[in-house]
DNA sequence: TAACTGTGCTATCACAGATATTACAGTTAT
DNA sequence: ATAACTGTAATATCTGTGATAGCACAGTTA
């Protein structure tokens, strides 16, 4: 699953997983109706207690990101909406242009920034 | 001293208070050698706990924004210098732009937030 | 001396995150 | 039916952190 876990982070585990399911979706790498890894396989292949994956589970289901199935297993939800994630990346993107702002950052700095994470119009990535 | 604090905020209340300063000082409202209110009076007058106010101030201190004086009181430091702030808050405006991409969202769509935030130029403000 | 300052320490409480364990119920293949 | 998987649920425990309360002590100032 190419989760990796943060464990100096103060995001707590269960929203680690949470982003990198919802980035994975974004990515299309997991597609709709595609069954995500057990609960007990992912618990063992993360180092992470059950619990934890679960919570994490939970919460996508009551987003509507996935849904689980007793006995079979969790799949990828069939119109996955990832609107509102796209609208909390904005809203935080938002308030650290507002911060910068605070601090007397210039915006062409924030432009350049922008520039360099995206590329200069190719393909380049990260 | 126009400190306000979210009490629903996740973000901890001492760690607001030393945002607030930070960002006072930024702005000039908190020069060189000013006098910060003591403990006790911000203690009361945000109806925080002083252990609570304390630990901004031995923060701030940590950090060379403040300094304090036992009989005396506290005060803006000499040659308080924000750079560091400044970095943050630019690593945090990466991330964030990074997770906006991540999501799909398309560039020029940050740059129009940054547009509205900082202004068409003249000299409007948040 | 009195009334302020900051400092230090201990103790307590509440909450959230994470873990461990056990049990139960649904699905699938043999 | 059985075995081996799935998810679900509940309880208990541990831990770290944030915040509070209270006390004592030391430096400063008038």
């Amino acid at each position: 699953m190419n989760i990796f876990i943060d464990y100096r982070s103060r995001v707590p585990i269960y929203e680690q997983i949470k982003k990198e399911i919802i980035l994975a979706v974004s990515r299309g790498e997991l597609k709709p109706e595609e069954q995500l890894p057990s609960l007990r396989a992912l618990s063992a292949e993360l180092s992470v207690n059950i619990n934890t994956i679960k919570r994490s589970f939970s919460e996508l289901e009551d987003e509507g990101i996935i849904y689980s199935v007793a006995g079979k297993g969790s799949f990828i939800s069939d119109r996955a909406e990832l609107d509102s994630y796209v609208e909390a990346s904005l809203r935080s993107f938002s308030e650290a242009v507002k911060n910068a702002k605070k601090l007397g950052v210039d915006k062409e700095e924030l432009a350049t920034i922008i520039f360099n994470i995206y590329g200069d119009g190719s393909d380049k990535n990260d």
